[in-house]
DNA sequence: GTCTATATCTAGATAGAC
DNA sequence: GTCTATCTAGATATAGAC
């Protein structure tokens, strides 16, 4: 064969990769397949070897973002188990305002979400609820576990949608405070 | 002349009121000029008309959603003196999550609004520090305020996002309960 | 001001050569 | 598996008739 067996896996891989950045950072219906193929070096016509439609790309990038935000959100072993206060902070930070493409998709994709297919709204769904008893673990309150999410998620789309730094700074750091109560609050009630 | 001096101003209203509520509901770069206009009975042609170019439409209709977005979250003389609280729980509500066209234009377009041109983002930015002002006066307290409004608009693209209706309620009812709880907690310490 | 017609561009997707 | 070429459909925007 002209290619190797594993070639067509690694073509996948690096589709995968470089279009969940792109995805995260343009917007799904806005980036084309040419631009996706382009990316890593190959024209449109090849990513139908790989994906039977744009479409079917996307359940595939919105499956294995879930899964990466969810591993973000839980303790790390490597990370010589940062808390979730620490982890907090990361997402409510400049730099995640400022690189969408290296961030959560839940903020990046955002309204978009909204107008998926209801298969995709699963997978969402799902990680959602993964998320929450994640938060529940840590504050033993399913409300304000909802609540703390929504305010992470809105809190980037609100600091990506101004103009000054400033504000975009201030946004974050307000929310962070605030993020940093709640989990106080509830240490202490422990 | 052929169309009164009134005609235009006329259509121009009847197409932004359109647009506004189209934009909401498919997202603005989807919704093409042809869409915009047809809905009004217009052909494309004579979109030129009132806007230079599709962007200079959204300009406006984010203009005056945000303007519709603050006037919503302020007291109303009209509906007899509704609380902030009320107001929220109408925000949080079913009805808003499904309805993204008669709603806040912040989740509805969301992540759209990371990659708008600056000129737009100023209106933004300026909008949301004017609901931020809003929810000071009633917290006396910076951090909730910024808080709060994030949360509210994370928990309205969550919300869409999920397939179950059952999910979205709960993610809906925990996030109201939140609000309810720090509101009643703020008056208490007044 | 609006219409019809069209120019121009770009999108997703397919066909056949290599 | 990838490339080149192309089909079809849709987009924004323009030109000229009414």
């Amino acid at each position: 064969m002209r290619y190797s067996k594993s070639h067509k896996e690694d073509t996948r891989r690096k589709l995968l990769d470089s279009s969940r950045a792109l995805v995260k950072k343009g917007g799904f219906d806005s980036t084309g397949v040419e631009a996706l193929m382009s990316a890593i070096g190959l024209t449109p016509g090849a990513f139908y070897s790989h994906f039977p439609s744009k479409q079917a790309l996307l359940e595939e990038v919105i499956r294995e973002e879930m899964q990466y935000s969810l591993s973000m959100l839980k303790p790390q072993p490597a990370d010589g188990g940062s808390t979730l206060n620490q982890r907090t902070k990361a997402y409510l930070s400049v730099p995640h305002a400022e690189h969408p493409e290296a961030g959560c998709v839940l903020p990046a994709l955002g309204s978009e979400l909204a107008r998926i297919p209801v298969e995709v709204k699963s997978i969402i769904e799902d990680g959602l609820k993964d998320m929450h008893s994640v938060w529940n673990d840590e504050l033993k309150d399913e409300n304000a576990a909802w609540a703390v999410i929504a305010q992470c998620v809105g809190a980037v789309i609100l600091a990506r949608s101004v103009k000054s730094d400033a504000t975009r700074r201030e946004i974050l750091r307000a929310n962070r405070a605030q993020v940093d109560a709640l989990l106080r609050s509830r240490a202490r009630s422990d």
